[in-house]
Formats: C-alpha cells, structure tokens, sequence
DNA sequence: CTGCATCCCCCTTGATACTG
DNA sequence: CAGTATCAAGGGGGATGCAG
C-alpha cells in the first residue's frame, strides 16, 4: 500500500513543509522549470531565460537548490569559466508532483484577485 | 491523458508559483492539515492545536485562505463569539497533491543539512 | 564568465496590548 | 471568544561593485 500510512497533521505538515520550503521564494520554480526535461544550461543561459532575476538572487537560489539536492553543478575547468546545472534524479522527480499542484490550481474555482501585496 | 498538455517553463512557473504562494509561510499548511478530512474547527481550537502561532498570524493566514477560497468561515451570530472554519471543496482537493509532495520529500537521498538559516 | 560582498529597502513575522 | 492595533525585529530581495 502506501508508503506513507498516516501523518497526524503536525507530522504530515513538517515533511511537505520541508519540501515546499525549497520551493519557496520568486525564483525556484522558474529556474526549476528551465531545467526540467534534463536540460543542461549555463549560469549565463539561465541568466538570458530569466531577465528578470539578479545575479545575486540566481546564484543565491541556484545554490539551496544544490544543498537541497534538487539540482546538481558541473564546474568545467576552463580559462573562461564554465559552469553547467542540471537537475538530479530527485530533482527530476519532483514533476509529477508539480503537475499536481498545477491541476489543482487549474480547478480553482472564482480567482478573485490576487492578495499578496509583494506581486505589485 | 494530460488535461494540461505542455507548459513553457514560464507558463508552467506562473500557475504553481500561485499556487506555491497559497501555501507559502510557516503556518498555511500546518492550518490546513489541521483542517484536512472535512473537519471543523473554531478559532480557538485552532489556536490550541497549534499554540507556536500568534493570534495575529492565526488570523492574517485565516483570512488570506479565505481570500484564495481554500477555507471557508462560519460565523455563529452568538453572544460569546463563535466562528468555524472549514475546508472548501477546492481546499479539500489540495490533498492529492500534497501527498504527491510529501512523497517526494520522503524519497530525498542524502539531506546533509538543513541550509537555510545559512548557519553552515 | 562565474561568483561573492556590501549597502539598502521594506515586507513578513512576531510580541504585546486592547476592543466588540 | 474572536479579532484588531501598534511597534519592533529579521530577513528576503534588489542594485552595484569587485574578484578569480
């Protein structure tokens, strides 16, 4: 059966908030996303995908996703430096679960207007 | 089979980074475990099911729960104030995909360290 | 090219006290 | 009991400059 019996809620929400902590924040997913299917890119290619991150914030997010395991680097050592990411296994396997939370989403019923603040 | 055929990596992005946003922060979840299988609880069971909370943070991620149409408030018109708060049918459907999460989660190879209070 | 450091803003969270 | 007001603190995130 499951692998997963029971969670009592505290439980259950301490796992999935570990996971949706490295989800978190305004650019995880997007850099996430670039990367899935096994792509392979380039600090710079992911910088061209994403105009509207800072340098800061795509190596900042770039690296929890590497302690996190999601993603994995690839230094080449080369005179102009070049650096790969990619998704790992794990990292890769987080798409169904996305798709999930996508097709929830896609069935809200009456989006009355977004409510954070921060959006703006 | 799919009912959401393919994304681009922003398109995909957009609708679970609303997503993700609904249940972002250190509470939304742990409330909505709390609220998982239908059940119905007051303010103040909601308090004591989870005392690490504020009241003010109880009720700012109350209300935008409400906002995004995951929970729903019952509002007892009694002398000693008496409001429930439940599940939307829509919330209710959050769990699929939580649960997807979760698995995930479990499935994590080698968590070395949590990193984000960037203590390492 | 890749990555880090610093300064700065302000949103989020939190503690406490008050009100209907 | 349920909810609000206020003030303070922490940290995420942006801009810019520097370094290997």
């Amino acid at each position: 059966m499951g692998k997963h019996e029971h969670h009592t809620p505290a439980t259950a929400a301490s796992g999935i908030e570990e996971a949706i902590q490295m989800l978190e924040g305004r650019w995880k997913l997007v850099i996430l996303f670039h990367l899935f299917g096994g792509k392979l890119l380039r600090f710079s290619e992911l910088e061209r995908a994403i105009p509207a991150i800072s340098q800061k914030m795509l190596i900042q997010q770039l690296r929890q996703l590497e302690q996190d395991g999601i993603i994995a680097r690839i230094v080449h050592a080369q005179v102009p430096p070049k650096v790969e990411y990619h998704l790992t296994e794990w990292g890769q396997s987080l798409c169904p679960a996305l798709d999930e939370l996508l097709t929830w989403a896609e069935k809200r019923p009456a989006p009355k207007r977004a409510r954070r603040p921060s959006s703006a």
